[in-house]
DNA sequence: CTTAAACGTGCAGAAACATGCACAACTCGG
DNA sequence: CCGAGTTGTGCATGTTTCTGCACGTTTAAG
């Protein structure tokens, strides 16, 4: 098992019960209490854990609640993310959207993938600092509470100093006459910016968002290269998006 | 169970109860009569229970309803964080370096305080992001995985477009000759651009930080204005500091 | 004043810990 | 393809820390 694998379990336990107990995770991913030991110890120096006797427990109580909100809707949300993971390839550079799809995105990604990664998102970026094969960019600007990304002029104009191979795009809604929508007006702008700095933008749509407008255009259809979706084939929606010529990559096992 | 679980469950407790018989909780988690009297000591000295005979009590009435802010154990760190937000005035503009130290201070920060936060650390912006009054900005750059800060040029240019009245700076070492020091070359690089964006400099640097020299200077002692410490008054770098014209702000009872 | 419960302290076994070391896997020049 | 160097892992060691028990003391209630 590798390092970076270990640390993302752990990671990810911590998020899910609040704490970690060495020895019980040791004995369930068949280590030596050693090497989780050793494994806490580094993650508390790169400020990610807090150890105490015993185990380890998070950081931060608030970071707790964020990892239980992503994991509200695992089937469908995960299935779209693993299927977007695939479209990041060795070597490349992506530029990740904010927001819970993408985070799964992230929990998808193979340990030893190595890619440059740009986000306008600190909760993105924290959750990859165990990829050690993934370099991070994080782009700078104000905080917008409500989603936890950078937005505003500051983002927007740090944007524009990236490129990218591709960019994975997360909306509200995907709709047949509105287009791709979101439901804050700076947030658009973003979304907008970055999908204009990647070679290609994909939208990752799970099965609710499809159909659904939100009150702010983000792009409309046709200038997307393609959607990742679990929603059936023959949707009005996703048979819209067809003909607009947009790709259906179907996120099902 | 942990300790520290432990202890978050009797404040958890004391705050909805408003009161704990020792006996009966005990007897309810399954420990001996003795560890739960030892942990009560324990949370007394730290001035977060008042123990009576049979049990503990609030420190205060008052601290009832919102008492599970409480930390537990506030240690060395705790402290010296507690004293720092003390500097950090309703309606100032202050630049938050990326450490356990200043997320401690992030944790000690009031509920209602309204303030900007500038930081490099996603790690402290998200933490942020449940104080509704506090606007962040986070500086954009590669992300360096061993702290969980950005770093590098592009850090260090979008830290140029910011001012603030105080920058809260974390080391791993103060010493009397070599200064303030750090472990990693473009860490102390970019902290030395923060301090340089800030009107005031203050140093968080508990106990075991001083006296201490690492590989990379940030700062001269000179050019801090003060250091928030839990050192004793008549440590011979805190007399040297006193010396340069640092101002020394006791994080004690 | 008496008594039983709660208390603090010292102690010993157990658990967790840090460190050094050896071995295996991998990397990188040659 | 090979060998030296590097890295990571698990084990053994000694150390630190925790926890429950025993015992004598203090406290509160009758």
């Amino acid at each position: 098992m590798l390092a970076a694998e270990r640390h993302a379990v752990l990671l990810d336990r911590l998020a899910r019960d609040g704490k970690i107990i060495a020895k019980e995770i040791a004995l369930e991913l068949g280590l030596s209490d050693d090497s989780v030991r050793r494994d806490l110890r580094e993650l508390a120096a790169a400020g990610l854990c807090q150890r105490v006797y015993g185990g380890a427990l998070p950081v931060s109580p608030a970071l707790v609640q964020y990892a239980d909100r992503a994991r509200v809707q695992p089937a469908s949300k995960d299935r779209v993310a693993a299927r977007a993971a695939q479209l990041i390839l060795p070597g490349s550079t992506v530029i990740l959207d904010g927001g819970t799809t993408t985070l799964a995105v992230v929990a998808a990604l193979p340990a030893d993938l190595a890619c440059t990664v740009i986000t306008h998102s600190p909760t993105i970026a924290a959750a990859l600092v165990p990829n050690d094969r993934v370099e991070v960019f994080l782009l700078g600007g104000r905080l917008f509470k409500h989603s936890a990304v950078t937005c505003g002029a500051a983002a927007v104009e740090a944007a524009q100093a990236v490129s990218a191979d591709l960019f994975l795009l997360g909306v509200t809604g995907v709709h047949g006459t509105h287009g791709l929508t979101t439901g804050d007006v700076e947030e658009a702008a973003m979304k907008r910016a970055l999908a204009g700095r990647a070679a290609d933008t994909y939208v990752l749509a799970s099965l609710e968002k499809i159909g659904v407008a939100s009150p702010y255009r983000v792009l409309p259809l046709a200038e997307i290269a393609g959607i990742v979706t679990d929603a059936p084939d023959d949707d009005p929606t996703v048979l819209g998006l067809r003909d607009a010529g947009v790709s259906i990559l179907q996120a099902q096992g």
